[in-house]
DNA sequence: GTCTATAGTGCGATAGAC
DNA sequence: GTCTATCGCACTATAGAC
């Protein structure tokens, strides 16, 4: 791994834990083992890197839910496949993470991926909810659009719960909450 | 409102908007119009005002809450009433942002307060359901402390998700697609 | 109880050598 | 392409006058 390679996923992993506000370029440098010059040289300032930092966990996660909604499988298996899979939960979303940062969502270029990101996650869901209703598995009063959100909520705020208690466990509740639900609705 | 009273509120707002990490003692004492010396001779330093302002921010929260948890009606329709008060989704939960701030969960002292608030929340939450369980207007089939995280994280979900879409429309649409979920098990 | 002055630290960024 | 030196600034906090 490069230079400029280490700088993005040090940038990434600083994100995560600390957000944009908390994460010094210095700290970036640390943990890439790059110095100053070599950050600069590379990118234009810290709002650069972190673009291309949050440009690539916004990939990582649709590529991630991607092979779960495009898997084996009825539609309903995989969104059970999607809501169950692990997650590390007490270090909470990446890029769900970043809407609570103000710095990230008042510069448009910063916020953009984040914005796509979530709308793409919300269609997709509710695609394959569509699915479901169309195999007849799923009870047709409910709004595929509507319940995608929910459930998309379900995870972000899972994350939120959970940190909240100190306890990944209640993630793991919040998942089987809405399962719980969905389940009422199942064929 | 004296001195102390503006510190603490401008404290609450300013970490509502920036979070601990963004907020500075000066924005603050600026806000409260208070000088340096008049915030050091209040409190101790930037952790014992916040943990005066998250401390108010909780008690109110649960106070909403309880309002409408004890409130007139039979317990679906309070819990439909606590889940469709309006909110100020883009601006996010005041409590649940904290979560995601570095400085406040990595300070046992300044954590407790959200902790507690989202174990008390998810616990009377739960209550209400097993209540309406008792009524025989709830499916038996549901988890009431499983139902009650994710009607919670569907909430703490919905603020992520409008800020993320810029929307406060997306936080009304996760509660819809919850309600939905919940009506299917509703006699 | 509130003010101003000041200290010490770390931030984000630039300059220029190698 | 990477380094060190340095800049100007804001941060959190303390000191001491009024």
């Amino acid at each position: 791994m490069d230079t400029r390679e280490r700088l993005i996923e040090s940038t990434r992993e600083l994100l995560w834990e600390y957000g944009y506000v908390g994460t010094s370029p210095k700290a970036i440098q640390q943990r890439a083992g790059a110095g100053q010059g070599s950050m600069y040289h590379h990118f234009r300032g810290k709002p650069d890197l972190a673009l291309a930092a949050i440009i690539r966990s916004a990939e990582e996660l649709r590529d991630r839910a991607e092979a779960e909604f495009s898997g084996p499988g009825a539609p309903l298996q995989r969104i059970t496949a999607y809501l169950r899979r692990e997650r590390e939960a007490l270090r909470g979303c990446p890029v769900g993470r970043l809407t609570q940062d103000r710095d990230v969502m008042a510069d448009p270029t910063l916020r953009r991926p984040v914005e796509d990101t979530f709308a793409w996650l919300r269609t997709r869901l509710a695609g394959v909810l569509t699915e479901a209703r169309a195999d007849g598995d799923l009870d047709t009063a409910l709004d595929p659009a509507a319940t995608a959100t929910a459930l998309v909520a379900v995870l972000q705020g899972g994350y939120v719960l959970a940190r909240a208690a100190g306890d990944a466990e209640v993630y793991a509740q919040a998942v089987d909450g809405a399962l719980g639900l969905l389940a009422g609705h199942a064929h």
